[in-house]
DNA sequence: CTGAGCACCTGAGGGC
DNA sequence: TGCCCTCAGGTGCTCA
């Protein structure tokens, strides 16, 4: 599910729901693993902690206490939500207990998230990741210097974090349409200026997308259960057979990176 | 080292 | 209504 803009969005809507800085009374894990099993002990460690903040890193959220860090991945259908105890379904898997009886809700049918503690974020997955797409590190040299010997897609490029996280699969056409580059064309091939369109693009896609409050396709929410808009603004993807919004060209899909992506044959070069 | 393919899991939607 | 197939915002493993 859930790209940057989307857990932007669910990281923003935490931290106005925990903004008073509540403290963590209790961790309730529902079933014992999502993608990984959860570390129980370590997780509870945080009890009787406050939140100092809630922030993102990568596709990650990143409860911040001062004992450590309890870090959340949504996989592709995880959500956090404010849920009454009543209200629990099957797939409610993690509940945080804070004080006034507010309880943070985590919901994943397909278990592709995590949930875990970190010390610090001087460990691993966030000692592999590549640099945030709106941070100054994301420039040109260092976009050339890991692209150079790439033989592989763009496309590809652009979703592997390690050179630069949190595009996926949808915003990963949705740049390469508003850059004019096919989503194949090799990466270590581009130019200079090619690259430098990239990176403008793939922050200003971002960025529109976090004003609208990320996109919603089947089941995405924030926190307070609202969706998001962004999905009116795909100009190519999941639109294969309809017509280009810039030239009335049909969008094509082909299967690249293992997943389907769409493009303009005509608009992009 | 890279890249391709598959595995993890559930639910929605289409075709019959 | 129901069955069977395909597909879905991610990532990490294995294999060539």
């Amino acid at each position: 599910m859930p790209e940057l803009p989307e857990v932007e969005t669910v990281c923003r809507g935490l931290q106005k729901i925990l903004s008073k800085q509540p403290v963590l009374r209790r961790v309730e894990l529902r079933r014992a693993d999502l993608r990984n099993e959860m570390p129980l002990l370590k997780l509870q460690s945080l009890e009787g902690q406050k939140v100092l903040a809630v922030k993102r890193r990568a596709k990650y959220l990143i409860f911040e206490t001062k004992k450590g860090l309890l870090i959340s991945h949504l996989g592709m259908t995880g959500s956090w939500r404010v849920e009454s105890a009543e209200n629990m379904g099957k797939h409610d898997h993690v509940v945080l207990h804070f004080g006034s009886s507010l309880r943070l809700v985590f919901r994943d049918p397909r278990r592709f998230g995590i949930l875990d503690f970190k010390k610090s974020l001087s460990e691993p997955p966030f000692t592999e990741m590549g640099p945030e797409p709106f941070s100054d590190e994301f420039n040109v040299d260092y976009l050339r210097q890991q692209l150079k010997k790439r033989a592989s897609p763009i496309k590809n490029a652009l979703m592997d974090q390690r050179v630069v996280v949190g595009i996926g699969n949808i915003y990963a056409s949705e740049i390469l349409f508003e850059a004019g580059i096919r989503p194949q064309r090799r990466s270590g091939q581009l130019k200079a200026q090619q690259l430098q369109n990239i990176i403008d693009k793939t922050r200003e896609v971002l960025e529109r997308s976090i004003v609208a409050g990320g996109s919603t396709l089947q089941d995405f929410v924030h926190a307070d259960g609202e969706v998001g808009e962004f999905q009116d603004q795909f100009k190519v993807y999941g639109k294969s057979k309809e017509n280009c919004s810039c030239c009335g060209q049909k969008i094509r899909s082909q299967i690249i990176a293992g997943r389907n992506t769409f493009w303009c044959s005509k608009c992009q070069g």
